[in-house]
DNA sequence: CTGTTAGCGCATTCAG
DNA sequence: CTGAATGCGCTAACAG
């Protein structure tokens, strides 16, 4: 176990004060290049690493980014946070990612550990019931995904649009009589304003709606199927691919391969294995690259509380 | 912005000094309980948070592991994810978690920033071509994933038993024409191991190997099965699901039902897509408890550098 | 059992 | 441009 250097050793060996390592470290232009340059050398044949916790304590801000999402294997969120990586790595942080797993509880002990931390900002990804009073109080250093607020940002999809989206596809293929699979409308934004905007653009097309709602599985929409089709069903719109490939695989045993199904969430693997699908894609890479934008810019302070809605983008 | 407290001003507030509000922070069992009371009393009324930078600066450890995966939206590093971090979250840990998407470079820099947070330990998800020699000088403080090294504890898969007994359990069913997908040797464990488990099963049994290998995606799966199809095949043996679902789908497109078809890592939407399948189950939320504990083990001294092997478990 | 005293490793004034 | 001094918030001996 080699002792652990700090900048006194390097600052010795580099025959400089330590508070000259100190600004190379911190990138200060006030260091004469060469002496930079020396100081570098000495940094890496040493293979010394600062310690974190020394520079936050310091003065330095952490750099950490804490990320509460609700489930690991969620490839929606998975595809959020690939965006919401690529842009604060890019911008010097870390990420404490943490599993809520739609546990009011477990989300707010995270908020816990995070403040603990010294995170410089929070993504939480907001769930149905999820408490946001804790989040109130860090005000400009959290943004919520997904979750609509008046006191902290928000990123959320577009989920009218989503819908809205489909039909008008469909409908643009002559197909009139379509029906629809949801989620529980306890879930406001997957469960209730999608199917709100089903039975909105019904209204305006003059179709009579035909719709189930239950669980966010395929199995849950495998067994609704049957209950949504008629002899004259042309298509059925699902509030997601998982909704979606539970669908299509009903019709596929029914033998209704003429039945188009869309889906949401842009999966490959729906149109792969059902060839009559589609899927609207919500844009989840985009909406994880704004949020972390919106929140760098708020650590700056180049930014107050902002709410956004991520457009929405058609099936490749 | 209310001023962050401090030990100081709670020590103030209960009436004690800072020390003794330290030791209920790190419950030290020497403080009279009715102290122990009030100090808690206070910092819960106050909301304050110790600072982790403080305490980690200070002496006490970080509570940190770091957790290097190869990519975020793999459904089986996501499983062994999560069996890693119940068992950390229950240590009282948290996850530093970084994507390394199979870059060596990028995997480098990680462990670098790893390093200069003073985590307590590090979780490397392996994958071919990755270099450990990295990961060696910190020794105790490593596990690695799905690669074995000498000099760093490590927890693997059962490459060969998996295949194994995919064989077998298809053998039992009395069929003999058994083909099989993987993907390229020069990835050692997906790739040729599972081959090898696969040409000794053959040999043994007197089986005609009928082979071939591309990548690890369903298009490619899609597209060699064709050639690894005679009239007399019986079953398809693949080295993962995600080939599964390519060659599952594409014998379906040809009428071909009656072929049994396997894969790995247990995914639901395999036999719920298509009947005639099953999977093994490699043990990935086993593989991330194991290695979680393997880890935390280590940290505390209790145990040194070793090596496991996930046993398989049978499709449920 | 509890208060006092040192650092931990670094960033940041403040002088030179 | 650079070195010396101060403090960040906390833990860990050390005395009482």
């Amino acid at each position: 176990m080699t002792k652990t250097l700090t900048i006194i050793d390097i600052a010795k060996l580099a025959g400089v004060g330590k508070s000259t390592v100190s600004r190379v470290l911190t990138d200060d232009p006030n260091v004469k290049d060469s002496t930079r340059k020396k100081v570098q050398q000495v940094i890496k044949k040493s293979g010394f690493v600062p310690s974190k916790s020394a520079q936050v304590l310091g003065g330095g801000n952490a750099k950490v980014i804490g990320i509460i999402l609700s489930r690991l294997d969620s490839s929606s969120e998975n595809k959020v946070i690939s965006g919401i990586l690529d842009v604060i790595y890019a911008a010097g942080y870390d990420a404490l990612i943490m599993e809520g797993l739609f546990d009011v509880k477990k989300t707010k002990e995270h908020l816990a550990v995070l403040k603990k931390r010294n995170v410089d900002g929070i993504i939480l990804f907001g769930f149905t019931d999820c408490d946001l009073t804790e989040t109130e109080k860090l005000a400009h250093k959290v943004v919520i995904i997904a979750v609509d607020n008046d006191t902290v940002s928000s990123v959320g999809y577009d989920n009218y649009g989503i819908i809205e989206k489909a039909m008008t596809h469909i409908q643009e293929q002559g197909k009139q009589h379509i029906s629809y699979i949801g989620v529980d409308v306890k879930d406001k934004t997957t469960g209730l304003i999608r199917l709100n905007a089903y039975l909105d653009c019904c209204k305006l097309a003059g179709i009579t709606p035909n719709f189930q709602t239950g669980l966010l599985n395929y199995k849950s929409a495998y067994d609704l199927t049957d209950m949504v089709l008629t002899s004259e069903t042309e298509a059925i719109v699902c509030a997601s691919d998982t909704l979606a490939m539970g669908v299509a695989k009903r019709l596929q045993t029914l033998g209704r391969n003429d039945i188009l199904v869309s889906g949401v969430g842009n999966t490959e693997l729906l149109p792969f294995v059902f060839p009559n699908t589609f899927s609207i894609d919500p844009g989840y890479y985009s909406v994880g690259k704004t949020a972390a934008n919106l929140l760098i810019q708020q650590i700056r302070g180049d930014r107050t509380v902002t709410h956004l809605t991520q457009k929405v983008s058609f099936p490749n």
